[in-house]
DNA sequence: GTGTGACTTTCAGTCCGTG
DNA sequence: GCACGGACTGAAAGTCACA
């Protein structure tokens, strides 16, 4: 499984633990909201800076995302 | 510390460490000299895919290249 | 063996919408 | 609340010559 698969299944499961929205993550990661629809069906390939966006609004280290 | 300046580091850091030059290192992760170069001097946002290459390159998870 | 500026092509990332 | 599309702008990918 390649790594833009790895995040998304990450995400999606780390959000729905903290039961927020795509939208509600995408406004406290300061991205935009159909972004984020796209990095969690595995659609893009996002910069190491909008990860560690990401991981720091879910309250993770990156290689949790990524590993 | 952002994130790109973590890479940068880590990146020097292992690819000393298996007694690598750049362009020895550039050879192995199928990516450009100067891009190396670049990257260890943080001077670049690269994407996932593209650290994925280079963890794989030096045998670590990416959690060790960006956390 | 490495750093750097310049360059073209590709795609990251945003914003509008629809079912 | 989410998937998906089209259109757009800026930035990353990738390469080169030269110091």
């Amino acid at each position: 499984m390649d790594v833009t698969q790895r995040l998304a299944h990450n995400l999606r499961r780390l959000r729905q633990r903290k039961g927020w929205s795509q939208e509600e993550f995408a406004f406290r990661a300061d991205i935009h909201r159909t972004y984020v629809s796209d990095l969690e069906r595995g659609a893009r390939n996002p910069t190491i800076t909008v990860v560690d966006r990401l991981a720091m609004a879910l309250d993770v280290k990156l290689g949790e995302l990524l590993d």
